[in-house]
RNA sequence: UGGGGCGUCGCCAAGUGGUAAGGCACCGGUUUUUGGUACCGGCAUUCGCAGGUUCGAAUCCUGCCGCCCCAG
């Protein structure tokens, strides 16, 4: 369990600041910075509520999680502290999770959290405490090559978790390490096991960690009751199918939940039409896209054209050319839902990416270029 | 109240004497640090109701109920 932090001076010497989130990744990242013989500081990030249901296995960055954190901690003999960060995260994830939900997209809060409150705040705060590193326990690679910082996917290809970090700047590249990102993550159990950390079997994490019950609508509903505005179920001819529940309820491509059956072939959610608290649905060849826009682009590589794309996590990703902000898949690709990210890499690297903000159907577009 | 047709799971729908296909919807699981997708599995002891014929009926007969169409 060598690990090279690269931080330009003898790892006696250094000081390396750790995000724990009180589960094993992280935890077995702080272990291998203690490892290198420098002076290492845990940081648990208190994020939201801590009052009921953060007991639950699987949340993280509350309650039991930072217990954890802190158990860990002094196993290992370094220092631990537990910074609020609860209004930063609730104006950053949790108010911009519910404003995209409520503006008809779907948004990647792990995203959203890993750009803002990670590694914008917990990097200022770790460069405050004089460190030379921030490391972290995201499976993905920080390659130095010929002096050039590049971010590459994780090794273990199951567990790879670059898409949420497209965001990260090159500065904040310069900062951070991964020292879990040539792992696989049996590996990383196995050295939690080997030192007894108390979270060696803990379970991974799913789902939105700021949504203990899995029910995000309630949470949306909550703050933005408009959204729970039932509404119409139409077709691609606006034919009215039947009355949804709100508008909260759909992402594009989805399939189930839309309870109108009777049909030949599967509906899907082909768009959302907020503002008429209206979602259009259609057959599974409906949802082709040939071509998006994305905004808020975050570039860490070179001006690449031709790219491959990642429009979900979990997908892999498909080639395209990218043209400032647009983007065109050289294949149709399928349930491209605006709010989330579209990812952008040379083979493993990862060169940026940004939001999906509009997509053009291969379909509609066919239609088109019949008429003319 | 003359004639014709129909009534099979929430919806659509095979099956016309041999012991209820399939699709959609729904439910569960797998996968997964977002939402989805995908995949796997479950889902009518019963065929509008009541009798009858038959070794055996959703399938044949009778009656009733309901719906639709044509004609009055």
């Amino acid at each position: 369990m060598r690990t090279d932090f690269q931080l330009g001076r003898p790892s006696g010497d250094a000081r390396i600041v750790v995000a724990m989130s009180g589960g094993v990744d992280s935890s077995v990242t702080a272990a291998i910075a203690a490892a290198t013989g420098a002076e290492v500081i845990g940081v648990t990030l208190q994020l939201y509520d801590h009052g009921e249901a953060v007991r639950r296995s699987g949340a993280c960055c509350a309650g039991q999680d930072i217990y954890d954190a802190r158990q860990v901690a002094e196993r290992l003999g370094i220092a631990h502290y537990v910074l609020d960060y609860e209004s930063r995260f609730r104006e950053g994830v949790i108010d911009r999770f519910v404003d995209e939900y409520a503006r008809g997209r779907t948004p990647v809060p792990c995203a959203s959290c890993n750009q803002g409150v990670k590694f914008v705040d917990l990097v200022a705060f770790a460069r405050e405490l004089g460190a030379d590193c921030l490391a972290t326990g995201h499976y993905v690679r920080r390659v130095v090559n010929d002096g050039r910082i590049e971010l590459h996917k994780g090794a273990d290809p199951r567990r790879d978790q670059s898409y949420f970090l497209y965001g990260t700047t090159r500065e904040q590249l310069d900062f951070v390490r991964f020292p879990l990102g040539d792992l696989p993550k049996d590996e990383v159990r196995r050295i939690a096991t080997e030192l007894g950390l108390e979270v060696a079997a803990k379970p991974d994490s799913q789902d939105i960690c700021f949504v203990p019950d899995g029910d995000y609508a309630g949470l949306v509903k909550r703050v933005r009751p408009e959204t729970e505005a039932p509404g119409e179920i139409v077709d691609l001819n606006g034919g009215v199918l039947g009355r949804h529940r709100g508008v909260v309820h759909f992402t594009v491509g989805q399939r189930r939940g839309i309870e109108i059956g009777g049909m030949a072939e599967p509906l899907y959610v082909i768009r959302i039409e907020p503002e008429q608290r209206r979602i259009v649905v259609g057959p599974r060849r409906a949802l082709a896209v040939e071509a998006m826009r994305v905004g808020g682009w975050n570039w860490i590589g070179e001006d690449q054209r031709e790219v491959g794309v990642k429009v979900r996590s979990l997908a892999s990703a498909v080639p395209a050319t990218r043209d400032d902000e647009w983007v065109r898949f050289t294949q149709p690709e399928y349930g491209v839902a605006p709010g989330q990210a579209a990812v952008v890499y040379d083979g493993t690297r990862l060169l940026g990416g940004g939001s999906i903000a509009a997509t053009v159907s291969a379909e509609q577009s066919c239609l088109d270029a019949a008429a003319a």
